[in-house]
Parts: structure tokens; sequence; C-alpha cells
DNA sequence: TTAGTGTTTAACAAAACTGTTTGCAAATAT
DNA sequence: ATATTTGCAAACAGTTTTGTTAAACACTAA
């Protein structure tokens, strides 16, 4: 009976907060593994060397990194653009305060080795043209209609992206000098700002 | 004669790359000797650990990441809020343009190690209160003439910032697959339209 | 010339870290 | 019941990395 295979799910787990942590070069195996509790060879006879398990924690994070966008492609199959913005904009602010130090994770790991880049591209691709194609024909029915100014669409998925992702990048940083509730109402803020601020910006 | 204190300077030199290229865990103390042509001992005769030598890359990248600021409160003495926004975006995208891994660095330090944090806030809170207290005022003006939508100093600083930086976070993974002219033309298309977009946001 | 000061090198030491081997105990299959 | 596989720990091995030491060297000033 034993524990199945309890260990190498706590290795995982133990990998992932070391990983998300400090960075490839910052975690240790050796603290990997007291963090899961195991002997250190373990997680050499689990995962067999760092790379490794590294690149399973890593393409896991890339594919949580797209889960917003899928959502938001599916689930809003034909709506205004207004109304998209502010749904993407009120689902990737939960979804970046939930996982706080996910994208700056992916994105160094990313920037630092081009094996990396290669996997998450490959992973992100898709969605995001997908994505695009989406804003892209949203984009032109409202102009068309004369409701928005034009905006190229990776201008507009930029924007966005940057004012929601920078939120959560400062967030640490504000929020130390804070209390709990100070920095829940900052996140609040910025999120109302952050939807008016875009919708207003591509007002004709 | 020798070498007028050369090497110090070189050791210097070669530490600020690669730190700045791979993080302090990811910099190597031989991997820097060598990079300043001198044998690693002569480094821990300088600098005596890894750490000394960080700090002092460290705090001179934290003073030069404050520059582009205080250069606009010092040149732009009276000038309508238009026009601050505009000089300010310009001066910021050639900042980043010349020193496009230095704000990736200086933000990894300062979440990764609290005594870093405690080394930039100290750095970098006089001018941003400074720079707070300006836009406050020229934000004031504006909405007093009905030119401007109300809008919160720290929310528009992180915008033009967040924008701004965010640029240069993605500019390595969209100039991959592109020619430099291609690249080039991305940043000069991209700067004119967080102008626009930011201006276009703050009209009432 | 010599004593002194600062610079440089080569060799060494210690620790941290990754990965391996061995051996044992429990579980599973034959 | 016996053989085989699987899970695990302890000890070991090799490498990398940081830091130290002692001696050589170069230049300056007495």
């Amino acid at each position: 009976m034993a524990n199945e295979n309890n260990n190498e799910r706590l290795i995982l787990q133990a990998a992932e907060e070391e990983f998300i942590q400090k960075g490839y070069n910052g975690a240790k195996t050796t603290s990997i593994a007291a963090k899961a509790g195991v002997t250190h060879a373990m997680l050499h006879y689990y995962y067999r060397t760092k790379e490794n398990l590294f690149q399973k924690v890593f393409s896991a994070k890339v594919q949580q990194v797209v889960q917003p966008f899928k959502e938001l492609l599916e689930n809003d199959k034909s709506i205004t653009l207004e109304k998209a913005i502010r749904d993407f904009i009120h689902l990737h602010f939960s979804f970046l305060k939930a996982n706080p130090l996910l994208i700056n994770f992916v994105y160094n790991e990313v920037i630092s080795n081009p094996t990396n880049r290669k996997v998450a591209i490959k992973a992100i691709y898709p969605t995001m043209s997908h994505l695009y194609a989406r804003v892209s024909s949203l984009i032109n029915a409202e102009v068309e209609a004369g409701n928005i100014t034009k905006i190229k669409p990776l201008q507009l998925i930029l924007n966005i992206l940057s004012l929601n992702i920078t939120t959560f990048m400062v967030y640490p940083l504000i929020a130390e000098n804070m209390q709990q509730e100070q920095a829940a109402l900052f996140l609040q803020e910025r999120e109302s700002c952050n939807i008016s601020f875009i919708l207003n910006a591509i007002k004709p």
C-alpha cells in the first residue's frame, strides 16, 4: 500500500514553489527535497535531473498563463468589444491575484533561456493568434459603427496586458507599507481604473 | 606604472554585465573575473565578496533607473500636462532602448531580496514623490480648465510607466522573428501609440 | 640600496550542489 | 514460496563555486 506516489507529487509541488520563488538558478534540489520532506536522493530517483524537474514545472506553468485567455475565448462568444474588455480585465485580475508570481517566473525563464522560449511560444501562440483574430474583428465592427477610434489589435492587446500585469508587479512593493484592506482596495481601484482608462482611450 | 586601477574598474564593468544578464544567482564570480580578464583572486582582492560586489553594482543601477525622472523634473519646469507626457514618454523610450535589461534586473533583485528592496526604495522615493507632486499639480490645473477628465496622479503615473516598460519587456520576444528595421519600427509605432493612447484616455 | 606599499598569481581549502551507487524493505508478480 | 520490481535512505563521488593564503612582483620613497 505505502503511499500512492505521494512523494513524487510532493516533490513536484515543492519544486513549483521553489522554482517560482527563486527561479532556476536560485532553486536548489536539496532545498526542494527538504521542502517536500524527502531525501534529495528521492528527487533524483523520480525526476533524475534538476533540468528535467524544471521542465515539468515550467511547461505546466506556461499552460497556466494561457488559461485566462482560453477561458475568455470560450465563454464570450459573441459580444461587444467593451464587454469583452470589461470581462477580460476582471477575469485577468482574478487570475493574477491568485497567481501573483507566475507571470514574472515564466517571463524570466523565457528571457534567460532560448529553449524555454521555444516551449513557451509553442504553447502560447495558438491561443494568442486566436485572441488576435477575435479582437481584430471586434475592433473592426466597432470602428465601422463609429463607436471607437481606430487602433491596431496588437497595440490594444499589449496595452490591456501591460496595465494588468504591471499592477501585480508593483503590488508587493506598494502593499508592503499598507494594511491588508488598503492593499485590497488598491487592486480594486486599479481594476476599475484600468477598465475606464482603456475604454476612454479608444473612444473616438 | 602598471595599470592605474584598471583592474578594479574592469571587474566592476564585467560584474555589471554578468549581474544584469544573469541576476545574482546566475552570476558567477569566476565568470566575472574571466570576463574582466583577471584571475578570480583579483576579484576578491578588490571586492572581497560576491555580495559586496553586487551591492556596488546594484546601487549604481538603481540610481540609473531614477535618472530619466530626475531629468524630466529638472528640464521641464513649467509646462502643460500634455507636453510633459509627450516629453517623458520620448525620454523614457530613449532611456529604455539604451538600457533594455536594466529595469528587469532591478525589479527582480528588489522582489527577491528585502535588503535590495530597502536600498531601492530609499534611492527612488524622493524623486518619485517629487514627480507625484508635479504630476498632481499639472493634473489639477488641466482638470480645472476642463481639458482632461479627473484621474489620480498615481494611476496616471502607473499607466504611463506600465505601457513604456512592458514595451521593452516584450521587445526581445517580438524582435526575435523580425528584421532590425521592422523591430525599430515596432518601437517607433509603440511610442507614438502610447502617447496618443494616454492622451486620449485622459480626454474629458 | 632597502624598506614599504600596493598589486598579482598560483595553489589551496571549504562548502554547496548535483547526481550516483548500494543496499534494504516492502509490495507485486510468478 | 520465490523472484522481481518499486520505494526509499545513507553514503559517496565529482564538480562548481566562493573565498583564503603565501609568495612573487612592481613601484616609491627614505
